[in-house]
Order: structure tokens, then C-alpha cells, then sequence
DNA sequence: GATCGGAGGCCGACGCATTA
DNA sequence: TAATGCGTCGGCCTCCGATC
């Protein structure tokens, strides 16, 4: 039809230099996390990584990557990344790769029509505007036919569903933005939204900080669906806070520890310490023993399902080292100053794996390997952690964890913001946790409320850190110290919810920690506690 | 006048499924 | 179980019509 005509035509746009857009014009400045980190490779890196290809890097796993990263300076990670897309550049255009639908909020316009036939026909960009400048008149009318065809057509047709549901994911991203938009000036709001058209009762919600702690502390978002007709219990409109899963696991943990023989609660420092070796048979595949707080959603869910086969057996005479005051150890990653505490890496668990265990210097590898087992070096007879000084023979390309070295540098950032408003050492998440210590986090991404970095989740950390130079930390008196002062204890209770959610924050309670002084006895006391008027609760007896 | 958003391709990053 | 393959995402390129 005209369409095909107009395709047929726009083959005659051949063009005959070839042009391509070059990455490596890119700004290549950008080191940090501003935007999604894309490792920028120069020709002369390619250049270098095609000859390692040529030689026999067409593996992960090919000896030759770090030969190519000392040459090329780039970490093992990205050439990892570059084989896998290199060698698909090399294979033929797979043939008929499903055109995903897009989305037109706008109409197609004549040009834009000529810009898709004269780029589909290898045209490039550079040439549009003089293409598009010397088209003649009769061909630019065809143009102007077509797109007012398709907008006829598009006004005539009812939206497919994945076109739909392209719209509404866009609607609602509007709308979250715009949410977070008004909590930055202030403005608390929230958003229920609820598709009809869903099979799947699923309340949307879109919250600003504030008005979360309202929808918690009402039936607010029940309601709403129910006014829909429907019957849903409160667990399939939202999902089980975060830290509720934790606690469950937690729970779980100690009650399995305690049937193993062990007294009390399950000593996760010990574990770490390698004071005691836990071997825990029947967690989920995938899931070893760790701090339930270290788990996501998904994994504390796997743990709680697969409860009953779980068992833990103490071997307390299997102690595999105890550290000696090591260098090493020293730069850790805060192990706990305070009871309970962990550190936020994970804890130490018995492998079976008797692999041979080697020495390796490499910083950045051991900043992102999660292993927490001392082993003696195979060639230097040394005790040393896998994670600060070992890696394990048998597997030398270690999976990168991006999240722990993301974590780590949040860590810091907040122990340096920390100082930086007077604070000694490392921020005390403990004391903020207890109320000891109040610190208001400025500058903090919207949404997002200072707790400990490990509670974050990947976007999250970007987020902060790209924050980095707007956050700043006010530290406010301890409360029972300095009377007058009051203080929320809002950054101890946070959840780290999925970041699939829509909810901005999830604020589970917020209890306003108000301190002021008994007008008959003149203790000081909490309001929230002690108070219901101006007297305490002794004087009022 | 400023801003948005459309076109198609490139390519690094990443997650999941498959394979050895 | 580690390695590998593949699909997908998302940011970027340039230019300019449409819209506010």
C-alpha cells in the first residue's frame, strides 16, 4: 500500500558514507556514580582486547583476561563483559528478534517518518537535516499523508495491552516523580492506584514520607481495595515489611540454635570470629548462614519456607583459627564495637570444599569476595581470611559483588559525614537505633533516610552517593542528657523494601520522642512514654 | 524561546537460563 | 556448580518538529 510505497522510495536515500555514532565521544569524566556506571573503553583498549581475542580470550574464564587488564588497565570485570558482547557482534543479527512495542505519546510527524525510513536504510544522523532539507515536494507530501494516516488509524484503534500497559507504567512513573517532587518542597501526598483491568488485585502506592507513616497507622490502603469489590486480606494488597521477615528469621535462627544444644541466642559474632562453627543443613540452595539482616526479601522468604528442614549442628572443637593481631584485620570492615553488632560482611560458616587456598594481594578482589574462612596458605604456611588475603585456587575469575563495595562506600561516606559534624570515629548505628543519638541526615536523596548502608538496596546506595556532596549531618544531644530537646527516632526503624515497589518509603512506626520536664516533680521524662499531660505518670497517681 | 520526545544503532552492564 | 550464552536494559549519539 502506501506505506510499502513510501519504503520503497526511501531506498533511493542510500547514503554513502558510513557514519557511526562513536562512544568514545562520550564524556569520559565520569568516574562516579552520576548516572549508571559504563566503563568507557578507548580504541586503543579495544585494539588491545581484539589482539587478546585473537590469541585465545574467548572465554571468562581464558587466562589471557588478565594478561589483557594489565595491559589494558581495565578491571577483569569489564573485559569479562567485552568478550561476551564481542563475540556476539561477531555472530550474524539473529533474524527475527521481536520488535518490542513502543510507545507514542506523541504523533509520528512526516519527519519523523523520514528519519525512521532514511535511518533504516543506513542513513545517518548527520545526513538527516540535508536529506530532509532537499526532499521534494511530492515525497515530503507522501510523508504527510502517512502520518496522518497513522494518526486516523491511531484514533480509530483501541490500545493493545502492551501498549497500555507501556502507559500506565509511564503515568505512574510520572506520578511517583512528581510525589517525590512536592515532598521535596514539603508537601506530603499519596497516590492509590488500582487497575481495573487486573486480574491480580494489586494496590499501587505512591507515597511521600510523611504519608506513609499515615498509611501505616491506618486501614487506609485496605479500604481502597476493597471499595473495588474486592476480597483481599491485607497480606495480598501489601507484602510483609522487610524487617518483619528479618525477625521471623531471626527467631527462626535462635530457635534452631537452641535445638542444636546451644544456649540463648545464635552467636553471629562467635561464628565470625571463628569461635564456633555452625554447620547449617537444609537452607534453600544458594542461601548460606548469615545474618538475617544481610538476607533480601527473596531470601528471607526461602529461609521461612524451607523452616522446617532446617538444622543447625555446633561443632565447637572444629575452631578453625583464631586471628592473631593481624594488619590485615585491622582495616575490616568495622566488626562490632558494639554487643550484637556483626560485621557487615557476612558471617563465617563451615564449607566442605577442600580446595588449596593461595595468597593473593589484589585489594579490589578481596573488597568485593563475600568468603569469611582463615586458611593457611598453601605456599607461605600463613593463617590469613579469604576475604583480606586469600583467593581460592580453584576458581580465579570471583564473581563481583557490586552491592559490597557500594556498601562499603556509603559506609564511609557516613562515617566522614559523621566527623565532619563533630562525631568521634564511626557513625553509631547502635545508639541511633536505641534513641541514644539523634542526627539529622541532610541532603539525603528523596526517599531515602539515613540507616545503616547494608539496609539500602543497590539503587539506593547510587543514589547516596551521588548525593555525596549534598549530605550533610547535623548531630543532635543525646536526649535524656539535655532537657528541651526532643528527638524522632525515625532512622532506627526503616525497612528495606523491595525496590520493585512503588512505595518511595516504607516508615514501619514513627514514634515522636518528645522529652520535657514534669511540671510537678520536674523530672525529665519521654512524652510518648511517661507523659499524657504535663505531669508524668507519677505525679498524675 | 525553551523544552520535550521521536527516530535506530551502539555497547557496557546485568540477570537468568542453559550447558558442560 | 561454575562457566557460558543470551536477552534485555539503559544511556548515549544528532537533529528538528511539535508543543507549551
Amino acid at each position: 500500500m502506501k506505506m510499502a510505497s513510501i519504503k520503497e522510495e526511501s531506498e533511493d536515500l542510500m547514503i554513502e558514507e558510513d557514519f557511526t555514532v562513536k562512544l568514545e565521544d562520550v564524556d569520559q569524566q565520569t568516574g562516579s556514580l552520576e548516572k549508571r556506571e559504563r566503563t568507557p573503553i578507548s580504541e586503543s583498549q579495544k585494539e588491545l582486547l581484539k589482539a587478546c581475542f585473537q590469541e585465545g580470550m574467548k572465554s571468562v574464564g581464558s587466562p589471557l583476561i588478565l594478561t589483557a587488564a594489565e595491559a589494558t588497565g581495565l578491571p577483569t570485570f569489564v573485559i569479562e563483559n567485552w568478550i561476551g558482547n564481542y563475540k556476539r557482534t561477531l555472530k550474524p543479527a539473529s533474524a527475527m528478534r521481536p520488535i518490542k512495542p513502543k510507545l507514542h505519546t506523541r504523533d509520528l510527524s512526516p519527519y519523523n517518518l523520514f528519519c525512521r525510513d532514511f535511518l533504516r536504510n543506513k542513513g545517518t544522523l548527520k545526513d538527516i537535516k540535508k536529506r530532509w532539507g532537499s526532499l521534494g515536494e511530492e515525497k515530503r507530501q507522501k510523508y504527510k499523508e502517512e502520518a496522518a494516516m497513522l494518526k486516523a488509524e491511531a484514533k480509530g484503534q483501541q490500545l493493545s495491552p502492551e501498549l497500555r500497559e507501556l502507559k500506565i507504567k509511564k503515568h505512574l512513573k510520572q506520578l511517583k516523580l512528581e510525589v517525590s517532587s512536592l515532598e521535596q518542597l514539603g508537601v506530603e501526598s499519596v497516590i492509590l492506584a488500582y487497575d481495573r483491568h487486573q486480574a491480580k488485585i494489586e494496590v499501587q502506592e505512591m507515597s511521600s514520607k510523611g504519608a506513609a507513616g499515615f498509611l501505616d497507622s491506618t486501614d487506609t490502603v485496605n479500604s481502597f481495595a476493597l471499595h473495588f469489590n474486592v476480597i483481599s486480606p491485607v497480606d495480598s494488597v501489601r507484602k510483609e515489611p522487610v524487617d518483619v521477615l528479618v525477625k521471623r528469621v531471626q527467631d527462626l535462627f535462635n530457635q534452631k540454635y537452641r535445638e542444636a544444644g546451644g544456649l540463648g541466642k545464635l552467636p553471629y559474632q562467635s561464628l565470625l570470629n571463628g569461635n564456633i562453627t555452625i554447620d547449617a543443613l537444609g537452607l534453600p540452595s544458594g542461601i548460606i548462614l548469615k545474618k538475617p539482616s544481610f538476607y533480601g526479601r527473596k531470601q528471607l522468604e526461602e529461609v521461612l519456607k524451607a523452616a522446617e528442614m532446617i538444622s543447625f549442628h555446633i561443632s565447637p572443637d572444629v575452631r578453625i583459627y583464631s586471628p592473631p593481631a593481624d594488619p590485615t584485620f585491622e582495616n575490616e570492615d568495622q566488626c562490632p564495637e558494639e554487643p550484637g553488632e556483626s560485621c557487615s560482611s557476612e558471617a563465617a560458616v563451615t564449607t566442605a570444599d577442600d580446595a588449596s587456598y593461595f595468597c593473593s594481594a589484589d585489594d579490589e578482589k578481596n573488597a568485593l569476595e563475600e568468603w569469611r574462612q582463615w586458611h593457611p596458605c598453601k605456599t607461605c604456611q600463613h593463617w590469613s581470611h579469604l576475604d583480606c588475603g586469600f583467593e581460592k585456587a580453584k576458581s580465579p575469575v570471583v564473581s563481583p559483588r557490586r552491592e559490597h563495595v557500594l556498601v562499603k562506600r556509603v559506609q564511609e561516606l557516613f562515617n566522614q559525614k559523621y566527623r565532619e559534624a563533630g562525631g568521634l570515629g564511626k557513625l553509631p548505628y547502635q545508639s541511633l537505633l536505641n534513641g541514644n543519638i539523634t542526627i539529622d541526615a541532610l541532603g539525603l536523596p528523596s526517599g531515602i533516610i539515613l540507616k545503616k548502608p547494608s539496609f539500602y538496596g543497590r539503587k539506593q546506595l547510587e543514589e547516596v552517593l551521588k548525593a555525596a556532596e549534598m549530605i550533610s549531618f547535623h548531630i543532635k544531644d543525646q536526649c535524656p542528657e539535655e532537657p528541651g530537646e526532643s528527638c524522632s527516632s525515625e532512622a532506627a526503624v526503616t525497612t528495606a523494601d523491595d525496590a520493585s515497589d512503588f512505595r518511595i518509603v516504607h516508615v514501619e512506626k514513627e514514634t515522636l520522642k518528645e522529652w520535657r520536664a514534669c511540671g510537678g516533680c520536674q523530672q525529665w521524662s519521654l512524652l510518648d512514654c511517661e507523659f499524657e499531660t504535663s505531669l508524668c505518670v507519677h505525679c498524675q497517681q
